[in-house]
RNA sequence: CGGGACGUAGCUCAGCCUGGUAGAGCGCCUGCUUUGGGAGCAGGAUGUCGUCAGUUCGAAUCUGGCCGUCCCGACCA
C-alpha cells in the first residue's frame, strides 16, 4: 500500500517542538526516565554519542590534550570561592546532605520505608561543572612555570536542576567533555580558547555537517566568571539558536580564588590564566534539528553507527538463503575493503524476520544515510538497489554492484557535503541584515524570525532591555572569518542601529534553546 | 518556581460528570494467505487504572497531598 505521508507526525512545518520529540522516539535514541528531567538514552542514540567522544577525544589528544577524572560530588565550600561563578550556578545545583539510609519497616502494612540519616557537616553539590574541584587539583599540581601549560580534559556526566528539560537539549543530568587548561601567561591561555574554538567549529562542520557561527559573546551572556567567553552557534530548522559548544579564556579569576600559583621564569609568584571549555549531548539534540526531515533522523555520515544497511529481499523461499548469502558477502567485502575517514565502512545487515517495507522505513526513521536492497534478481544481475537518506525516500538508484563497492566511501562523503551545503544555505538564507531600529522591532513579531546580522555599539543595560523585550540574545559577535556571506557583511552598515553610535562590529541576533 | 492541561495494556487514547474492581485501535504472540515491501484474515496474551492517604459496604471514577509529563512564563554557564 503506498502513501504520501510522512513517517514522522505532525510534521516540522505543523508542530516543531512535538515533531522533535517523535523523532527521537522513532529512531529510537532516547527516553524520559523516572528521574525527573533525565533520559534513558538508548542504544541508537548513545552510538552516536561514542562516535562524536572517539572522534573528538582524537583531535584533543593530537593538540595535546590528557583525560583524567574528578569526583561527581564537590565540597560546598568549593563553590563559594568563586563568587559570580557561585551565583551563576546557585540556583541549579543538586545538594547531597545526607550519606546513609535507615531502614524502617511499617509494622502495620509491612511496607519498607528508607529514611536519610547521617547528615554531613559539609555538604555536597553534584558537579554543575568542575572548574573548581579542578582548580584545586591544580593549585597543588603546579608549582613552577614549568608545570605549565596544564593540558586536561575530562568526559564525565554532570548535573543542573533545570527547570524545562528536554530531551537532548537541556536535560537534568547530561555527558560531555570539559577541557581545563592552566597556563602561564594570557596570550598563552587565549590562543588555547581560540585554538578549541576552532576545533569546535571544525569538528560541528566535518562530523556533524553543521555549519556554525564562531563568536564572541557578550559580558551579558558570558559564562560566570569568566573574562572571554566564545561559542560556535548553530541554526537549526524552525530557525532558532543552539549554543553547540563553549571556550572560555578565565582569566586569573578561578586562580586566584583557588590559589593557582607558581613561581614564575623571575622568581615572583604568579597565578595562572586558566581556560575551560566543552560540548555535551546537546550536540545530538542540535543535529536531530538541523538534519531531520518529516520521515525522521537523517544522520551525517560519520556519526551514524550504521553507515549502510543491506535489506535482503526474499520474495520466494527457495532464493532465500542465496540471497542472505550475497547480503553477509557484500558486507563483508565493505567491511573489510572499504574505509572512510579512516574508519572501516560500518554496514549491518538486516536480517530480521520482518516485512521488507517495514524494516525500510525502520531504518529511514533511524537516519541510516545508504541502504542497499538486493533481491534474486539482482543477484542475477550483478546490480544493488541503493537508496539515500539525503534524497526522497521513493528515489532508487540500481548500481553495478562493483561500482558500488569502489563508491562507498564517495557516496557517504556527497552525503556528508550535501546535508552542510542543505544546513548552510537554509542558514544563509535566514540571516538578514538590519540598520534601522523600526525594522529591529518589526522583525521579532513574525512565527518563526530567523537572526539579525546588525551594527552594535550598545551597552549591557541596553543589550538587556531589546532582549527581554523580544525573548531574544546576540548569540555571538562574530570572529573574523566566521563564515558569514560576504554580501550580509556589507550590508551590515557602520552605525549602531539603536545608539547612532559608530559601530563596534557586527552582532548577531536570535531566538534560542 | 508561577499559570494551564494531563497521567488507564508496549504506544495513542475512550471510560470518570451520574462510584458496583476495565475497553478500543495500533503493536505483540500463533496459524494460514501474501511477498521488490510499512499486507490480509482468524485466534490469543498483556493493566495492583502514576503514587500515598481520605470518604464509602464498595473508588479508574469523589476529595486532598506527593511524584512525573507536556504547553506558556521566569531561569538557562
Amino acid at each position: 500500500m503506498s502513501n504520501n505521508k510522512s513517517a514522522i507526525s505532525p510534521i516540522r512545518a505543523e508542530d516543531f517542538p512535538e515533531w522533535y520529540q517523535q523523532v527521537i522516539k522513532a529512531a529510537d535514541l532516547a527516553e524520559n526516565s523516572e528521574t525527573r528531567g533525565c533520559m534513558v538514552i538508548k542504544p541508537w542514540g548513545y552510538g552516536i554519542w561514542e562516535l562524536i567522544q572517539q572522534q573528538l577525544d582524537r583531535r584533543f589528544k593530537e593538540t595535546g590534550h590528557e583525560n583524567a577524572y574528578f569526583p561527581l560530588l564537590i565540597p560546598l565550600s568549593y563553590l563559594e570561592k568563586e563568587a559570580e561563578h557561585a551565583e551563576g550556578f546557585a540556583t541549579e545545583c543538586a545538594v547531597v546532605t545526607h550519606h546513609r539510609l535507615e531502614v524502617r519497616k511499617d509494622e502495620l502494612t509491612g511496607k519498607t520505608k528508607m529514611i536519610p540519616t547521617g547528615e554531613l557537616a559539609e555538604p555536597y553539590v553534584i558537579r554543575p561543572t568542575s572548574e573548581t574541584i579542578i582548580g584545586a587539583a591544580f593549585a597543588r599540581w603546579v608549582q613552577s612555570y614549568r608545570d605549565l601549560p596544564l593540558l586536561i580534559n575530562q568526559w564525565a556526566n554532570v548535573m543542573r536542576w533545570e527547570m524545562r528539560p528536554r530531551l537532548f537539549l537541556r536535560t537534568a543530568e547530561f555527558l560531555w567533555q570539559e577541557g581545563h587548561t592552566a597556563h602561564e601567561t594570557k596570550e598563552e591561555a587565549v590562543v588555547e580558547t581560540r585554538m578549541i574554538h576552532k576545533l569546535y567549529e571544525e569538528f560541528l562542520r566535518d562530523h556533524l555537517a553543521i555549519p556554525v557561527i564562531p563568536g564572541e559573546k557578550t559580558e551579558n551572556e558570558r559564562f560566570p566568571g569568566a573574562d572571554m567567553t566564545l561559542t560556535v552557534e548553530a541554526m537549526v530548522q524552525d530557525r532558532k539558536a543552539i549554543q553547540a559548544g563553549t571556550s572560555h579564556y578565565l582569566g586569573q579569576n578561578f586562580s586566584k580564588a583557588q590559589n593557582i600559583c607558581f613561581t614564575g621564569r623571575s622568581g615572583v609568584q604568579e597565578f595562572a590564566h586558566t581556560t575551560s571549555w566543552g560540548v555535551s549531548t546537546r550536540l545530538i539534540g542540535t543535529l536531530i534539528m538541523a538534519h531531520s526531515d518529516d520521515d525522521g533522523l537523517v544522520l551525517p555520515p560519520r556519526v551514524a553507527t550504521k553507515q549502510v544497511v543491506i535489506i535482503p529481499v526474499t520474495p520466494k523461499e527457495d532464493s532465500r538463503e542465496a540471497v542472505l548469502a550475497a547480503c553477509h558477502a557484500l558486507a563483508e567485502t565493505l567491511r573489510t575493503t572499504r574505509t572512510y575517514q579512516g574508519d572501516a565502512i560500518r554496514v549491518h545487515v538486516d536480517a530480521r524476520d520482518v516485512q521488507g517495507g517495514q524494516k525500510k522505513w525502520d531504518w529511514v526513521k533511524k537516519g541510516v544515510p545508504v541502504r542497499i536492497e538486493i533481491g534474486p534478481r539482482d543477484i542475477e544481475s550483478r546490480k544493488v538497489c541503493m537508496q539515500r537518506r539525503d534524497m526522497a525516500v521513493s528515489e532508487k538508484e540500481f548500481l553495478d554492484k562493483e561500482d558500488f563497492i569502489q563508491n562507498v566511501p564517495n557516496v557517504l562523503e556527497e552525503i556528508h557535503t550535501n546535508m552542510l551545503a542543505r544546513a548552510l544555505a537554509f542558514r544563509d538564507a535566514n540571516i538578514v541584515a538590519c540598520n534601522e531600529l523600526e525594522e529591529f522591532h518589526a522583525h521579532w513579531s513574525g512565527e518563526n524570525p530567523g537572526w539579525l546580522a546588525t551594527p552594535w555599539a550598545g551597552t549591557a543595560e541596553e543589550e538587556d532591555e531589546l532582549s527581554k523585550k523580544h525573548k531574544i540574545a546576540i548569540r555571538c559577535l562574530p570572529i573574523e572569518n566566521a563564515g558569514l556571506r560576504a554580501e550580509l557583511l556589507g550590508s551590515v552598515g557602520k552605525v549602531c542601529f539603536l545608539t547612532g553610535r559608530e559601530s563596534e562590529g557586527v552582532a548577531i541576533w536570535g531566538r534560542s534553546y
